[in-house]
DNA sequence: GCCAACGTTGGC
DNA sequence: GCCAACGTTGGC
């Protein structure tokens, strides 16, 4: 990681939006995100190239299962316009939008998907937010110290990736 | 399916 | 501005 990136996590429910759908796509819109702190993190914090997490959350084993990058400034999230869709805002007004989301792009699967249970007995990821009791921040920075433990218990280099 | 933890809403 | 009620998240 050159200069000042920052590492990210995202969760999702696989049977949502899983990381093969993402590879799948090439790229999507992170939307949906419906709790300001998330979205203060994608429309003031994150940047193109940052890396992200891919974490699947509410399975038998919740998981980091992919690595991916953030590829786009963070725009008006649409969703919140469509009377149709489930994330429909119906006080969100083109002049004062409410959601904002960046897209992402998968970069690769980690060939060890990385259970909670072991973050949570990993002295070196001591402190993580995703290990906090209670936690439900969907959208989350990553000390780089976790980041690069996470990446190399999911048996990727942390340099190389 | 259960339930604890949390964020948001809305009455006052 | 307080806070009870409610809906949602997410691990187990």
């Amino acid at each position: 990681m050159i200069g000042m990136s920052r590492a990210w996590l995202v969760k999702s429910e696989p049977t949502a939006y899983s990381f093969d759908d993402l590879k799948r796509d090439g790229r999507t819109m992170w939307d949906g995100v419906r709790n300001y702190q998330a979205r203060n993190f994608m429309r003031d914090d994150m940047r193109v190239g940052d890396p992200v997490l891919f974490y699947h959350s509410g399975t038998a084993e919740p998981a980091v299962v992919g690595l991916a990058r953030v590829a786009s400034e963070a725009y008006v999230d649409p969703t919140q316009y469509a009377s149709d869709d489930p994330h429909f805002d119906p006080k969100a007004t083109e002049a004062k939008p409410r959601w904002y989301l960046v897209d992402l792009e998968p970069l690769r699967a980690l060939p060890q998907p990385v259970p909670l249970t072991n973050l949570k007995s990993d002295p070196e990821i001591d402190g993580m937010l995703l290990v906090k009791r209670g936690n439900r921040l969907s959208v989350m920075p990553v000390a780089t110290a976790h980041y690069r433990r996470i990446l190399e218990l999911g048996g990727l280099d942390p340099e190389a990736a």
